[in-house]
DNA sequence: CCGATTTAGTCGCGTGATACAACTAACAAA
DNA sequence: TTTGTTAGTTGTATCACGCGACTAAATCGG
C-alpha cells in the first residue's frame, strides 16, 4: 500500500510544472466556480455557495475544507452571526487572473450572444483586458510567440528530460 | 430520461458565466495539461501525450476526441507518417493565457524552489508577465479592484437574478 | 522479406469521485 | 414554542477514472 505511483484523485505527481501544482489545488470540479462566487459575488457562507451553485453539499464541504487547508480560504466567525464564514486569503484572491482568463476565452469562443458577465475596474467602471506581456519589447505576446525554458525550480530528477527546451 | 437537471459530468448548466463555459471544455482532469504539452512542448501524437503525462490511454482518447469535437484541436495526417497527429486550432491556442495564469499562480504560491518552467517571448527571450489591465486608466488592476456587471449575453431567465450587480 | 517493436487505440473490471436524498444538531425567527 | 434556516454528515447509487490486457496496423532491424 506504499504506492505513490497512483495517478488518482487530484494529484499530478510526475509533472514538473506550476500549472499542474495549481490544478492540484483548484482543478477539481466546482473549485474555480466556488472561488469565482467568493471573489465576485461576495458569497461567504456555506448554504449560499450551495444554493447559488446547485452543487452537492458534501462535495462543497470537502472543497471548502481543502481550500482552508491549502491556505486560499480561511474560516472565520463574523460579528453578527454564530455561523462561520469562508473568506478568501491573499493567496486565494490571487486566483482572479485565472478566472479572468477562463472568462475571456469563454467570452470569445463560447458566447454567441456576447459576454454574460463583464469584468470592470471598479475605480472607473471600464471593462478590463488581460494580456501576456513582454516587458522588454513592451509588446502583447500572442500564443504562438510564447516559448519555455527551465527555471531554478526545475531540478534534475529522472523526469527532468521530458521537456525539450534550451536554457535560453 | 429527458432529465436536464442532472449535475453530472463536465457540465455546469445553471451557470450564466463564460468561465463555466470554458471549464466545460477544458475543466476535466488532464485536459489543460494535454493542451500545455501541445502548446509548449510540441507534442502532437497520441502515444507521446500518453507517455509524457503518464495518463490512462482510454481517458486520453476520450479527451482528444472531445477536443476535436469542441474545435480546439484538429486531427490531421502528416506527410511523413501514416499515423494521425493532433494539432491545436486558433481556438485551442487561445487557451494559452489560462495556462500562463495557472503557471504564474503556481510559481508565486506553490513553488518554494522557484519557477520550474519560465515562459518567454520567443523574439527576445525575455520572461513574460501577465496583467489584468484597465485600458482607460492605463493601470494594472489587482484582484480586489475588480468588479462585475451584466453583459449582453446575460439574458433574463430565472437564474439571472443570482448576481447582485448593477448595470454600470 | 520477416520477426520484433511501436503506435493508436479498445475493452473489461475495479475503485475513487461525485450526486442526491435523508438525517441531525445548533441557531434564529415568529 | 413552533417553525424554519444553517451547516453540515451519512448512506447509497451512479459516474468518471485508473489499470492491465488485448488488437490491428504501421514501422524498424536484419
Amino acid at each position: 500500500m506504499l504506492s505513490s505511483g497512483g495517478m488518482l484523485g487530484n494529484r499530478y505527481e510526475r509533472e514538473i510544472c506550476s500549472a499542474a501544482r495549481s490544478l492540484e489545488v483548484v482543478g477539481e470540479r466546482w473549485s474555480l466556480l466556488i472561488i469565482r462566487d467568493a471573489l465576485f459575488a461576495g458569497v461567504s457562507r456555506f448554504s449560499d455557495f450551495a444554493r447559488r451553485l446547485g452543487m452537492a453539499r458534501n462535495i462543497l464541504a470537502a472543497r471548502l475544507e481543502s481550500f482552508v487547508e491549502a491556505g486560499i480560504m480561511e474560516r472565520r466567525s463574523s460579528d453578527d452571526s454564530a455561523y462561520d464564514q469562508y473568506f478568501l486569503t491573499d493567496k486565494g484572491r490571487d486566483l482572479a487572473p485565472i478566472i479572468v482568463a477562463l472568462t475571456k476565452w469563454g467570452d470569445k469562443w463560447q458566447a454567441p450572444n456576447g459576454p454574460p458577465i463583464i469584468y470592470r475596474h471598479v475605480a472607473c467602471g471600464t471593462e478590463v483586458e488581460q494580456y501576456v506581456q513582454c516587458p522588454r519589447c513592451n509588446y502583447n505576446v500572442k500564443p504562438d510567440e510564447l516559448g519555455v525554458t527551465r527555471g531554478p525550480g526545475f531540478g534534475s530528477g529522472p523526469l527532468a528530460n521530458r521537456w525539450a527546451l534550451g536554457r535560453h
